[in-house]
DNA sequence: TGTACATCAGTGAACGCGCGTTCACTGATGTAC
DNA sequence: TGTACATCAGTGAACGCGCGTTCACTGATGTAC
């Protein structure tokens, strides 16, 4: 089919991220092959290296990808142009809901892609933590637009601190709840809700 | 060699689980083959079926026996017996080390197999679990002693809840620290260090 | 005590399979004239 | 406008490799007599 505009390329490419990222959120980078991955795109497998270098190239390609949504979703926390925007607190409880955790294949990259970062190369690596530090920013506003609506003020350095707690109690809540859902769904759900509730004001 | 005592055959089963130990969690239980972790143990690959009905079978020893011995210096917090017995922050301090971070071959599996056991069947999970509940159970011994020690009393309900809270974070803690260490050490320095001053007292 | 035999932990080749990656080929489309 | 040719995204067979698991075989040791 091909001599196809740049365009058309572009939204193949995007094809193939589109059936990635799924995938290797719920089963791993690792856990799923290129074939598979491009049967999904609707692709034979032979043209996955007419748009990525390696597979590798693809792991970082989707985990921008997963990123950006994922910090899109955290930015409407700190929209002041919507007055029905949702607070801090509502969006936690949607990342430590059991809907969340039974479905990583559409969640947080942070909380699905954390081990398979932390045992690939600095390619990933660099993608992952530029993805954190987005995660941290979006604690931080949304902790200081917070406390500015209550008439108070919050040290940048307490912020920070609070944001990088955040973020690892409400990562930890989530992988340590899939880790034992099918085992032990009472305490899977326990630690979903004492987090929850931690952090429900 | 055969036709080896029931304690020899008990020794041969160890010496696979120590030799898998370490390569599970340093690079997770797809991440190494039977194969290889045989010749770690000093045999051939063939003989593994003798000790083990299959490698997810292995994984269950594995996930056990390394709950078991990270769980044992957690209890030693609350060793009654030994006046020099560590402090719970001294603890969470070790936790959440440089060193531990760097090493999770020898680590914390509740943070080394996070993903593993969410990927995993049931059996898995099920080990996993009991080792969770074995840290939360750590935890809430831990606070409730030094709690009387220092003449107060502490409600069970708040004591489990800080337990659930203190494991998601330091779990998430050093897991997002290793997933950014290659590519952004300074924020994964951080990321430890904010958490172990939290707890430092 | 000495001999014949049974056991079975460990060996290593082989099973079928899926992996990431390569490559000769195809044919629809763009370009040149 | 019509024709000849170049491009190259996508195809599908093939590469070498490692995987989990099976199995016929071995030989040192235990047991029976």
């Amino acid at each position: 089919m091909p001599r196809i505009s740049e365009q058309d390329m572009a939204q193949t490419r995007q094809r193939i991220v589109d059936a990635a990222s799924p995938r290797f959120r719920a089963e791993g980078i690792d856990g799923i092959g290129i074939a598979a991955l491009m049967k999904d795109a609707g692709l034979t497998h032979g043209g996955f290296y007419n748009h990525f270098a390696s597979k590798d190239a693809l792991a970082v390609a989707v985990c921008e990808d997963a990123f950006a949504a994922s910090l899109a979703t955290l930015a409407r926390t700190v929209d002041e142009a919507d007055p029905d925007r949702p607070t801090l607190a509502e969006t936690l409880a949607d990342y430590l809901s059991p809907e969340h955790r039974d479905g990583p294949d559409g969640g947080c990259p942070s909380a699905a892609l954390v081990s398979d970062a932390g045992r690939h190369g600095p390619a990933i690596q660099a993608s992952y933590a530029r993805g954190v530090a987005g995660y941290l920013a979006g604690f931080d506003a949304a902790q200081q637009l917070e406390a500015t609506e209550r008439g108070e003020s919050l040290d940048p350095g307490e912020a920070r601190r609070r944001s990088i707690a955040l973020l690892s109690e409400i990562v930890g809540a989530i992988v340590l709840s899939r880790a034992i859902r099918l085992a032990d769904p009472d305490l899977s759900d326990e630690i979903l809700t004492v987090s929850r509730e931690r952090h429900d004001r």
